[in-house]
DNA sequence: GTTTAGCACTCTATCTCTCTGAGTGCTAAA
DNA sequence: TTTAGCACTCAGAGAGATAGAGTGCTAAAC
């Protein structure tokens, strides 16, 4: 059975309110606060009906009722408009992105604080997936005799760096000589295919520093640990403590359900990009409630979209925030952040 | 009035009655779990004078006694015995730090990572402050045309680098020459005295590149600006969420203050630095409840001390729980945690 | 067939009342 | 100074009672 109009309006109603005040919705409520051309007992009628499809739920015989899980899918896959950001909060976004930024890990820690206080919820921002980034650039800083930093550079804007020991007598003539052999052997070459023996011939086939082998696959090695460890994601959240003041969590024992698994950015960060990749033609993901398959978000939704940095590598921003979230307002907030990194990472 | 023997005995068994507990500690339970020679009448008495002079609260008339902050001061001044770390808290602590770490940074991570998981309370852990500490080497490295990464290394081993954009027809040999003269000009002197008329004064001593004089300086600016972001304390804070399981924060209105007020790094160093500086003479400093001069603060104990980098530059790790806190063993635990930072920062 | 008025019914939240028990403070004796 | 004894206090738990929001159903109206 389909939902003819009316119910339609009477679900995106209860919806509505329900994220509105938090509370049941009863058909007294629901005539009062929208103009239905009907009475109360044919509202009743429908929300009978709605519930037996499954789209809303009691929670006892004499409340209101609200939103199932499927009801918020519905809602946000057909009823809800998402409305155009207003000029004024997409001047405070832009704002708070304005600074400017030329790694991109700065970039995704702003827009994570942006998202979060825009939205008032839970922000996320991570850095692209490496995997299918490549090396750029890779230089050997000698600190001092015996400790030497090296720079990775990838192709997504990423900068990092490891901090390592070598033995002490090499020179920063000779550690800066093996890094650009490397980094001559290397560059270009998709991070998924560097390997500790890609490293070593690269470096063997350019360099002419005249070393014993063994003392040069040592630094080799930590050359290699330097460009893997590039390959960590970074997570970026901000927010969390807002979710105490909301009702669904007044409950601590399920705000400690929540912070428990956000305090794995790992787990949250493979969740994303297991999400991201079913819903990979969207343009934004949506979890709502039980749909979330990490523990302890049951009474979440998860909205994630992804940036792109040069057409090509992405990564993604989301917000976690209750089922009973404005949506439109969330997704054009999302999108609007999304839209000023993507042209933040858009110039070469 | 000083306090007699016993009722030092009976301050002490009530704290760490109510520690275990977390339940006003009555004379009867008093003489049930602890082997005072004298009535639970005898305890009353004391336990009425205790509460006159103010060690010592009632919840309600009708209830046990609970110990006020200067109850858990005195505890902690005098009648507490720090007894030493359990050989295999040791040995845990120490695995747990056991990976080399040839960068401040990922030393101090793991130590607030372990402290959390130790003590199971919130951890702290600040880089040194860097304001004694002097610059050792400056690096400007070019990524692209128009985009260099330069890196600052100070005298405290802390490595921190920033993207910065310059002219794009700035050359690598260029750029990387006004690094070395920023560097040689400036190497050894204390980051306070560092300014933008520093740097340029130390550029225009050593460089040799001949360049227009604006062009000079927008560069030097950018470099400028890297040494003054190294100079940012870096905060690393876990274990948040545990709070929310003790009995002190099932209200969601507390917790939401603890965690408003932690969620602001900056507020929480500050006052560390000016406890620190209070304290200067002791081994680890300590306040307790309203004693904490941070909003939100005052149901929790904060319990830091100062590592040393080379004799010389300082940081701090702490640790934040609820009043009601293992003393003894949060600061034996802190004390071996700083014990083996000193340690691993000691070595050249 | 759909809508509506009317009404009995259900269930929570709230308030009050009572009871219980842990714990106190005080008094008087040891 | 310590102790036994006792009256007193108060939070918390449990039991009704009540109010009110909301429901579902029936029968009449459109």
């Amino acid at each position: 059975m389909a939902l003819d109009n009316r119910k339609k309006e009477v679900l995106q109603a209860i919806v509505d309110d329900y994220v509105a005040n938090c509370e049941p919705v009863g058909s007294k409520a629901l005539i009062d606060r929208h103009d239905f051309m009907v009475s109360s007992a044919t509202l009743r009628n429908d929300m009978a009906e709605l519930e037996q499809m499954g789209y809303l739920e009691k929670p006892h015989t004499s409340a209101g009722r609200i939103p199932s899980d499927k009801g918020y899918r519905e809602y946000v896959d057909s009823l809800m408009k998402v409305d155009k950001l207003s000029d004024e909060e997409g001047k405070e976004i832009k704002e708070k992105l304005s600074v400017s930024f030329d790694e991109i890990a700065s970039l995704l820690k702003a827009a994570s604080s942006a998202l979060a206080d825009q939205t008032g919820y839970i922000s996320l921002a991570m850095t692209p997936k490496l995997t299918s980034s490549y090396l750029t650039q890779l230089k050997m800083l000698m600190i001092e005799p015996g400790k030497v930093l090296v720079v990775v550079v990838l192709s997504a804007g990423v900068v990092k760096n490891r901090m390592v020991r070598i033995p002490d007598f090499l020179t920063q003539d000779q550690v800066a000589q093996i890094g650009n052999a490397v980094e001559q052997g290397l560059s270009g070459l998709p991070l998924s295919e560097i390997s500790l023996i890609t490293v070593a011939t690269a470096a063997k086939g350019n360099q002419k520093v005249e070393l014993p082998d063994a003392l040069l696959n040592q630094v080799l090695y930590e050359a290699y640990t330097a460009i893997k460890q590039a390959d960590n994601l970074d997570v970026y959240m901000q927010g969390k403590h807002r979710m105490l003041s909301l009702p669904e969590f007044s409950d601590t024992k399920r705000a400690q359900g929540l912070f428990d698994t956000l305090s794995h950015d790992g787990l949250v960060a493979g969740y994303v990009d297991e999400v991201t990749k079913q819903d990979e033609k969207k343009e934004y993901m949506i979890r709502i409630g039980q749909e979330i398959t990490l523990e302890g978000l049951d009474e979440c939704s998860f909205i994630t979209t992804t940036y792109n940095v040069g057409g090509k590598v992405a990564g993604n921003i989301g917000v976690i925030g209750p089922k009973r979230m404005e949506y439109s307002k969330v997704i054009s907030q999302i999108n609007f952040v999304r839209m000023m990194i993507d042209e933040k990472l858009k110039q070469p």
